[in-house]
RNA sequence: GGAGGGGUACCAAAGCGGUCAAAUGGGGCGGGCUGUAAACCCGUUGACUUCGGUCUUCGAAGGUUCGAAUCCUUCCCCCUCCA
């Protein structure tokens, strides 16, 4: 077996194929071109697609070239799969300006230095908007039946189900199936990767390049990433788990990883790190604890480089140490108008996101400590004596919501 | 086109004239246990509050009533069955 499909399968990326033993030979022979669109709907990507990054990575690990498709022009139209309504359509500078943070999320995770193996950023959008409806409808068109179309779970489910589906969506797969056609002429792109949910488009695009050009070319599938808990990846209470350091601060990426059910800590070592998987199968009956730090250390470095991931996990450290008085924390600066209000006023401040009833329950329910000292009463006030000592008070919210404030 | 069922808090779902800020379950949040995990246990889950209460909420707008999520009218939206 080829080794990019040995490792492939190996870290657990592999689903479907739609000729493994092919591809194995064509892989032994030759480096290829292999793509992956990403949906443009979002202004940035979130941990849901990190997968699909690792893949393109696995490829530049192996010496092919991945190419990145911004899809400018099917987020205009909204891929049905996997979704029960039609979702809401971006206004095109929208678009634009989700392209742009999301080359640049990418760009982070990719190797640009090798030349070989330098991925080709494209938008769909380019060709999509030249394409003249009669001709299209003869030339390409032509290679699709609506026997066929209909049978797509992308479809099927929406029919089932009774839920309306817009000529529009009907035509994506159309479309992607036309992408993987301009990328192989273009580009000589054999290789199509996606997630399970895009098998039925991939391997549109596969026949219809067999029908027009007489070619063979390949699709491949990853699965759906659970958690152990049931739950999909990437969404936690408190939002998306965005690969960027604006939507997602560095130390709550890291935390998301820290916090990784101890069930799934294996299996995401070997999906989102670059760990080989020797020394992952050595290391892998280690204190779980420390396995965890490893898989947050490794997954924010990728993104977030080096250094900010040793700062991050120093903070963590110094955070959930018992008693620890605070210095090292992020430090939220007060004006000196909340002297004299009451703990209330100064929780509000720090986290804008809580009414004040809901903090006044916090404290009712032991959450809210100030230097390590539990506040039983939300009247008690700020008073420049508190900052005397160490020039700041620590204010903890919860377990994991520590906050350094200095006046 | 004909007949019927329904829209309740983050979600699901009860309530069908006052005791309803609205049962119950899930989710969330906080606490306990622990390992920043899981499981489990407890508390909490509209806003504001001088902790006495006050204000806003049950698809939308009106109306009846001392009093409406509950009754009436109009409108909007969903669903099921038949044609």
């Amino acid at each position: 077996m080829n080794d990019f499909i040995r490792e492939f399968k190996d870290r657990g990326f592999f689903y479907q194929c739609t000729d493994e033993a092919e591809l194995s030979n064509l892989l032994n022979k030759e480096s290829i071109k292999g793509y992956i669109g990403f949906d443009c709907t979002a202004q940035s990507l979130h941990v849901g697609s990190l997968l699909q990054i690792m893949c393109l990575r696995q490829l530049q690990k192996h010496g092919h070239q991945p190419i990145v498709l911004l899809g400018g022009g099917t987020t205009r139209i909204g891929d049905p799969s996997g979704k029960d309504k039609t979702r809401k359509i971006l206004d095109e500078s929208e678009i634009e300006k989700n392209i742009k943070s999301i080359e640049l999320v990418l760009k982070k995770y990719l190797n640009t230095e090798n030349k070989a193996t330098s991925p080709i950023f494209v938008n769909n959008y380019s060709w999509l908007k030249e394409l003249n409806y009669i001709s299209f409808l003869r030339d390409i068109g032509k290679h699709f039946t609506i026997n066929k179309m209909l049978s797509f779970d992308s479809v099927k489910l929406r029919l089932d189900r009774e839920q309306s589906l817009s000529y529009m969506e009907f035509n994506y797969m159309i479309l992607q199936a036309y992408d993987f056609l301009e990328l192989n002429k273009k580009h000589n792109c054999l290789l199509q990767i996606g997630g399970s949910d895009q098998w039925g488009n991939i391997v549109n695009g596969v026949d219809l390049i067999k029908r027009y050009l007489s070619k063979e070319v390949f699709g491949l599938t990853t699965p759906l990433i659970t958690l152990a808990s049931g739950a999909k990846m990437g969404k936690t209470e408190s939002g998306a788990v965005w690969l960027d350091k604006n939507l997602l601060s560095i130390y709550d990426y890291w935390q998301f990883w820290r916090n990784t059910d101890d069930r799934d800590v294996i299996k995401f070592l070997k999906m989102f790190t670059d760990l080989s998987l020797e020394k992952i199968e050595n290391i892998k009956n280690e204190n779980i604890n420390d396995l965890k730090i490893l898989l947050a250390n490794e997954a924010t470095k990728m993104l977030h480089g080096e250094i900010e991931t040793k700062k991050v996990e120093e903070l963590a450290k110094s955070t959930f140490k018992e008693n620890s008085t605070g210095e090292h924390l992020p430090s939220v600066k007060i004006g000196s108008d909340l002297i004299g209000k009451d703990i209330i006023s100064l929780i509000e401040y720090t986290n804008n996101e809580l009414s004040k009833s809901e903090i006044r329950r916090l404290i009712q329910n032991n959450g809210i400590k100030i230097d390590n000292e539990k506040i039983e009463d939300g009247k008690l006030l700020i008073s420049k004596k508190l900052f005397e000592n160490k020039g700041f008070i620590k204010l903890s919210v919860g377990k994991k919501k520590h906050f350094k404030i200095i006046i």
